[in-house]
DNA sequence: TTGAAAGCGGTACCAA
DNA sequence: TTGGTACCGCTTTCAA
């Protein structure tokens, strides 16, 4: 696909390449060159169709006008969403974006970080694994302008957009405590990430608030590899004799998902002998019997501030750091209780 | 972040561009460089961290290794698990991927391939809207390594990786047959994508070679702005009287969701009144009661046949076109009609 | 075995 | 108002 070129016209028309550049930059009036000289380039560069190599742009520019987005995993509802959004609010701003998904892995990351530096990109957006400070801090070190989204390290200080996932859980137990359960658990993953520790503290410490004591047995973490395997086991042990749950909190969709499963085979009723709250939506959670309770996370909000910011830290290299935390929202089926 | 150049290590260790430029893309040897000077070099080039910047690798060798990859929404699901597993693999293959959805829109189509081609990207992938003939003819034209994936243009030549649709719907009708019914509605939205047109093929042609006779009002269309408005007059009107529907195949997964919430609505049982088959899956279709019986779509299966046909593409100019038809499974569940 | 230099396709500064 | 030219950072050919 071989493309004409600034020389092509130059040689073309007879006119220097400097003065076609700046015309099809749209500063010919700023620049001062003649109406003609302009007319005679813009006519032959459309009639041509004149499209400027961006990769010869960007050397030159010493800027890409791309952004990278680094995700764990691009297929998951959550991310693919804010991806979306992203997409869509950095492009009104001319930008392209790249994307990638680690898999959750430190390594995966790292590697794609120095990937879409190579790159040149712009600017990154990052939604971690968390395992990996020092590129974090390396960024960070160079100036380099980045937001990170979902998941922030709180011992480095740096832009970003999460949400506030002690809030959200908070919500979600009080929902239960309001439909009279008293012995909720707490479903979770293999702790790691910032997220699910929050997740987790916002559980214990409204627990802990309404008077309500946690049994060790309450809290139970998978790991992400063995969900489907080992949530039998989970739900059989917290919901029978001695624990005898009455309520779940389920710190993300898809472990809502399966333990709704696991409860239905363990003919447990939904919400009569346990009631449940999911931390995330799925798409058909309104349509399940009982419908489900879920906690709505802002998943286009996370995409629209992560450009917000980043954009500015691109303009201005030290505007301090953007620090934004947005709240949950709790849907309100009649999985949780409702009568 | 400002990084080392070849320039840089040039000066630093008096060797010229050149011989760093071959050392450090690993072809010493081939080039019979010294074993000192090589390691002198890679040396150095660990230590200070050099990366070569892309763009001018890119620009410098006319390829840029990335591809683009272009879809309606990679926000839904379908998309948004074939982009991960495009991902996936072209990073294998050393291929970055840079995104961008069309929203259907045939304008922003059109930009978005020109906006990839000016980066230079070494091939396209793309869900067209199928209402942008002319680009995919220029691409064609221009001999530029593409595939379309999902849609596809049924009179222009080109790769594609699609799947099945006229078979999985025959899967669907045939399913609702099995299960003694008779009066076979289908609920699509309203054509101009060729996927759906098979999809309407595939239901009127199997209900044909049964014997079903399709009333007028059988087959349903929405316009995908008004979905949820217009399902519950859609839903009525061919429930009731003197329509009598007893089957239902939605020919997309969020049709189904819309719909089965309109059925609940209106007291309508599934499948004792209504029997339905969804075309395309939801995370949760196996938690509602009854259960969704669903036409799997190879998702993955695109994803990877895509990357393969657009890697050979790129190879080999012209090796002919690939045209890829994956068949689509039937997942059974209690929503068609079991007992 | 290594180096010099041209070129990829732009941008931008300085002269004219 | 326009042109010449250096430069962005890398690859590649040709000479040495």
């Amino acid at each position: 696909m071989k493309n004409i070129s600034l020389q092509d016209i130059s040689k073309s028309l007879k006119i220097s390449k400097s003065t076609i550049s700046i015309v099809l930059n749209d500063r010919g009036d700023e620049k001062r060159i003649s109406k003609k000289t302009q007319e005679k380039i813009q006519k032959f560069a459309k009639k041509h169709n004149y499209k400027a190599n961006q990769l010869a742009r960007g050397l030159s520019r010493g800027k890409s006008d791309m952004i990278g987005l680094i995700v764990p995993n691009i297929s998951d509802s959550f991310y693919a969403r804010i991806a979306r959004r992203i997409e869509y609010k950095a492009e009104k701003s001319g930008y392209n974006v790249i994307f990638s998904s680690t898999g959750e892995s430190k390594v995966k990351e790292s590697q794609l970080i120095q990937s879409m530096l190579d790159r040149q990109v712009d600017g990154l957006i990052i939604a971690s694994s968390q395992k990996n400070e020092e590129d974090i801090k390396r960024l960070k070190r160079n100036n380099f302008p980045f937001v990170l989204i979902d998941r922030h390290y709180p011992n480095i200080e740096t832009n970003y957009v999460i949400m506030d996932n002690y809030g959200g859980t908070s919500l979600a137990v009080e929902q239960l405590i309001k439909h009279g359960r008293k012995q909720i658990g707490f479903i979770t993953l293999k702790p790691g990430l910032e997220a699910l520790k929050e997740r987790l503290y916002g559980y214990s410490q409204t627990m802990e608030k309404r008077g309500l004591p946690i049994k060790a047995e309450y809290i139970q973490e998978l790991n992400y590899e063995s969900i489907e395997l080992k949530m039998h086991q989970v739900i059989k042990k917290i919901v029978e004799v001695p624990n005898n749950i009455d309520g779940i909190v389920f710190a993300t969709h898809f472990l809502a998902a399966a333990g709704i499963r696991e409860l239905r085979k363990l003919n447990i009723r939904i919400p009569m002998d346990v009631a449940i709250v999911s931390f995330g939506q799925m798409s058909a959670f309104d349509l399940i019997e009982p419908p489900i309770t879920a906690i709505q996370l802002p998943s286009n909000e996370i995409g629209d501030k992560a450009v917000d910011v980043l954009l500015k830290n691109m303009k201005e290299a030290d505007s301090g750091y953007e620090k934004i935390c947005l709240k949950a929202n709790i849907v309100i089926r009649k999985s949780c209780g409702m009568l």
